[in-house]
DNA sequence: AAGCATATTGCAAGGGCTTCCATTTCTTGC
DNA sequence: GCAAGAAATGGAAGCCCTTGCAATATGCTT
């Protein structure tokens, strides 16, 4: 590493000058600066960042896991809205054993990030520890939510509208016939599925007239995963649901899977829609009816209000909620011929 | 930002001695070392990050987009396996209008990372400047390279075997009865495209004994998508083709999509072959037969090596070939009865 | 052409950090 | 209990960077 001295020698200028260029004060001429800038490079040394104003500087991006192809959706977008204002996108990926959102929130921070994005992170999840959040927002950091909320944050969070989303399922479901309708969906204590829960409920009342206790036996709970959504799934085939509603694309995959592994045809036999509508979802077999996150929308939309806050413009820090939309494709079909099974419960 | 004076003076120790601490120079009690600490602490300093030893430094990992799934599959294997080693993996997605490989390259160098991996990257162009690698490695970077090969880097390359992945699918719709087998490929600038259109010409010319000029009649080109790969096949299909082989499970898609349009049933009428093995592909209409690309043991190969290479071990820096894998699915069956078409070329 | 205002520059002072070295403290063997 | 060696520590010197200030250069007005 060149020193001052070194610099201002090469550059036939005082250390004071170099000093000066390196730390982006003013009262240096052009003339000077761009020999301190020549010197450097004769010398071979790395201009300081700052320097450089390609970027604007480092932008973290937590994601949960990039198996389920809603989060590379929603990097791919955020990584672009983010480009094209001149920030540098750094995709933080979380694995199970691996790096917590907290360690690589700490790595963003040694790096001097401008701004973070959490996509499905802890914030998500009712029983973390949110004073984390806190702690970045005192410390004046901007940080925006997507999918999932937390009371008391003074952030903006961009949500899909999760119970919408379950009215829609249930309404188009309870048109083509179906009554005996079920949900395959995540743990609870995840805001999203909470809130997907409250809809599927206020869904099944309002549209069927069920009773609570009645709704919520219509509810079986498994893992974000394929084989979380087929061991869903499986419990309510075996009560004998005529149609499943799941938390995601990829549980509604198991649905299909459980649904034939059962002996049934979709959607002669069994309904399944899924929640996210993410790229790959309509070459599936069958096509899946889903209901779409509007992933663009929201990705520019906290792009956006990130920029704004790193700008120093202050963001409402409310919740700003997406309003998802019903994608019909195969998956779905009217009831079949009822079959009376004997059940209790 | 704390000084050092303000530390001493909290932790009751000498300036040199908190400097040393800093520092992780030797010569400090337990004792000492841990009140300097706890000073930083209770002033709210940020410990400097080598004073964590939580990461074993950062690793770039670039990657050329995230909407074929084969990338987020890769970038989760490698994070995964790069976490296991105590390193902080940084992904990094180019994005068409975006930040290029080179930004982020710099933007990494800027940070300090350990060691890059590369990924479908320029390095698979054979029209792209590979000076930039060389760069690199004179620095002494620690940098590896999936999928692709450039002549004269002294880095290691870890790559899917392409001629024999053509090699396989060939075989197997020559089995099948198929003899006018198409492939539907990438530019042929990408190492991985040109050494598939090798293969393929090899398989043509070996299980058929087509002609070089006839064999070569048979290779369409089409971008990397779903919209290229049916392009590419509508033009296979024209020319009479009952099996396309595609570069791509995404372009595979494209193919089946294009069949579908053209009237034909997959695998009925023509018979489609994909190749990566992506996720999702299982679950596909029809379930693509594909050849797998062994995902895991490439990722954790290149994270081996190049974990190696940051500890001083050299690396022999030639190209390790992976075979692929054959996987049967649904997309392929015999030929259908021998529709005669006059085809001109 | 002289005078004035402003911008640029280097000197030198000052502060922060590192490191050499002498001193103190601790450990260990007798 | 004592001495010898090793480890830890602080003082102070020295290096590097920043910045106030004065000197100089430049350009504009009268």
């Amino acid at each position: 590493m060149a020193t001052l001295a070194q610099i201002a020698a090469e550059a036939s200028v005082s250390e004071a000058t170099v000093s000066r260029v390196l730390n982006g004060k003013p009262g240096v001429s052009d003339g000077a600066r761009s020999s301190v800038l020549t010197a450097l490079d004769v010398l071979g040394y790395e201009r300081p960042a700052r320097l450089r104003q390609r970027s604007a500087g480092l932008v973290g991006l937590v994601v949960p896991e990039l198996e389920n192809p809603i989060f590379p959706a929603f990097a791919q977008v955020i990584e672009d809205a983010l480009a094209r204002r001149r920030f540098t996108p750094v995709l933080c990926t979380q694995s199970p054993g691996g790096i917590s959102e907290d360690e690589y929130v700490e790595s963003l921070l040694d790096h001097g990030v401008a701004g973070i994005i959490f996509v499905s992170g802890k914030h998500a999840d009712t029983r973390a520890d949110h004073e984390r959040y806190r702690t970045l927002l005192s410390r004046g950091l901007p940080i925006v939510f997507v999918n999932g909320y937390a009371e008391g944050l003074d952030a903006p969070f961009f949500s899909a509208d999760d119970r919408d989303a379950m009215d829609l399922a249930v309404s188009h479901l309870v048109q083509l016939g179906h009554s005996r309708i079920g949900l395959a969906i995540g743990p609870k204590r995840f805001v999203p599925s909470a809130r997907k829960r409250e809809g599927f409920l206020g869904a099944l009342m309002g549209s069927l007239g069920q009773s609570a206790k009645e709704a919520q036996s219509w509810i079986q709970e498994g893992l974000f995963s394929v084989e979380g959504g087929a061991a869903a799934a499986r419990g309510l085939l075996d009560r004998g649901a005529t149609a499943v509603v799941c938390g995601s694309d990829l549980m509604a995959l198991g649905a299909v899977r459980a649904a034939r592994e059962a002996g049934g045809a979709v959607p002669a036999d069994v309904s399944v829609i899924g929640f996210d509508d993410s790229p790959l979802i309509q070459f599936l077999d069958p096509p899946l009816t889903t209901v779409r996150q509007p992933v663009s929308a929201m990705g520019a939309a906290a792009v956006a209000a990130l920029a704004d806050a790193i700008d120093g413009v202050p963001v409402p820090a409310h919740e700003y909620v997406f309003k998802p939309e019903l994608v019909l494709r195969g998956s779905t079909g009217p009831v079949p011929v009822p079959v009376t099974v004997a059940v209790t419960g």
